[in-house]
DNA sequence: AGCATGTATGCTTATACGCGCATAGAAAGA
DNA sequence: TCTTTCTATGCGCGTATAAGCATACATGCT
């Protein structure tokens, strides 16, 4: 069963956090890292598991990944998708969270843009937001 | 975070039936044990994992114990408890025990009737079933 | 090739699940 | 009290998570 995963995706709470910055558009794996304040490893392991769940796709963008919300244009899936919002704006937590990565996308590009390596990063991350 | 434990409750198929049962009324666990066909010991301890996530509410009646969904006027828990049906229609599994539940109603007051004990069962069960 | 950044993976430890089996507890009737 | 029915719990086992640490891999720039 589908819908179980889907629980399974969001039985934790790094997860959820996860899932509510989605929300808000694609984001690279390092976004989220400095949103969330975690260990690397921890975060990647966590991005793959929602992936495995059928929640997330990713996709390849030169030194970085990106995740966003897996497809769904109707059915189950859509259907969760349409309901998180509602319950996660309850949420103080995720709403910190979502006003920290505003604030990181106001202030730059990529979140830890103090140090940010390459040239053409900007672009990417900008059009990718929404 | 509350709404985390919500996802952990369901994140078991098993547990997302018993739900999808307890979404019709108030049951006890002979009742979602017969449906499910499943062990009494593993009916129990599902039953308790959601009532410790704050899913289902219990009370006792003489031999037997009801579950029922947790109280929710409003809120969260009420957006959860409202989305369910949703997803869960898409089910088959689920649509099974729904109907295998409905014809264990219909036919009389506890599911496995044909040897219940004790004789002031029907009124119980039924009253308590939407 | 060498380096820096972003990401994934191997390893370890501690904890939590899921489930079968047997057993104990609670409630009601004979 | 003894029995029956319903429910809970202790035990054991195998598996799965979660997280830290170190390390390897991938990419792009110089």
């Amino acid at each position: 069963m589908k819908l179980e995963q889907y629980f399974k995706g969001l039985s934790d709470v790094t997860r959820v956090r996860m899932l509510n910055l989605l929300l808000h558009g694609e984001l690279c794996g390092c976004d989220i890292q400095y949103v969330l304040e975690m260990s690397q490893p921890n975060v990647s392991r966590h991005l793959t598991y929602l992936k495995n769940c059928g929640l997330v796709l990713d996709r390849r963008d030169g030194p970085r990944i990106f995740y966003r919300l897996a497809e769904a244009k109707s059915g189950t899936t859509r259907r969760f998708f349409d309901f998180l919002p509602q319950v996660f704006k309850g949420e103080e937590l995720l709403q910190d969270d979502t006003r920290k990565l505003k604030e990181a996308i106001q202030a730059g590009s990529c979140t830890r843009n103090e140090w940010r390596p390459y040239s053409a990063l900007p672009k990417v991350t900008t059009s990718a937001r929404v």
